[in-house]
DNA sequence: ATTAATACATCGAATTTCAATGTATTGCAT
DNA sequence: ATGCAATACATTGAAATTCGATGTATTAAT
């Protein structure tokens, strides 16, 4: 494993946090902004981004509009009703991700667990 | 999102650490630990336990000893000096991951970033 | 005597992510 | 003025990862 795979399983809850956060944004701001803040490290490619926005519509989370801006056009998501509740939920679930992970980091021998 | 599948693309990494750890084990064990240090929260299926190790070993990551226990027999699994370099690689990386990650967390809306 | 736990494994399906490709506009540098 | 990089959307097929089901066998507990 040489690269960052880490990001994998949390790309969906990292756009949730990035769109609460801005209120609204769209898809190419969105792949910035990740980038920003992971220091370069995470890229969202196109094929990940538009399809996963596409299902989180779908799926009542999101809700879009689009703008002219100049003479192109840019999509602006932010999140429903629903999608706040989601977006909460998800946070507790990476702060808990979170806290475990140190777990593994501390690599402390386990205590509890029994050795044979 | 109701599940805790934040841990996808982080499990080979977290292998490696508690391997490292334990110096020598088997794969049963691993998933035990991996519940153990995660709460309860990351259990990982024998469909993905198995073929990642024997995939590591391929690799040259990871070496294997069968050993009889009672009856029966289990896979004890070490890190090869190629592994051992890995490892300490990919906990470097799961650092990074980790300090980034908190930025994403500390929703501070991002200075650096230009809105129009 | 049956069930749960331990211990290995494989296989096909589902899911997630990537890389490539496509279209079009805008800004910058030469 | 021309061409390239950046902005902005999107789709598609392939690759990789993980899950769920299934299989075999032993051991421990009820």
């Amino acid at each position: 494993m040489l690269k960052n795979d880490f990001y994998k399983g949390s790309i969906e809850a990292l756009l949730l946090q990035l769109i609460e956060q801005a209120g609204e944004t769209y898809g190419y701001e969105l792949t910035q902004k990740a980038l920003a803040y992971s220091e370069g490290k995470l890229k969202i490619t196109e094929g990940t981004l538009y399809p996963l926005l596409h299902k989180l519509e779908a799926q009542g989370i999101l809700e879009s509009e689009v703008k002219p801006y100049g003479n192109r056009s840019r999509k602006y998501y932010r999140l429903t009703k629903e999608g706040k509740k989601e977006q909460s939920k998800s946070l507790e679930q990476l702060k808990d991700f979170m806290i475990q992970m140190q777990q593994f980091l501390t690599l402390k021998p386990f205590k509890n667990f029994i050795n044979h």
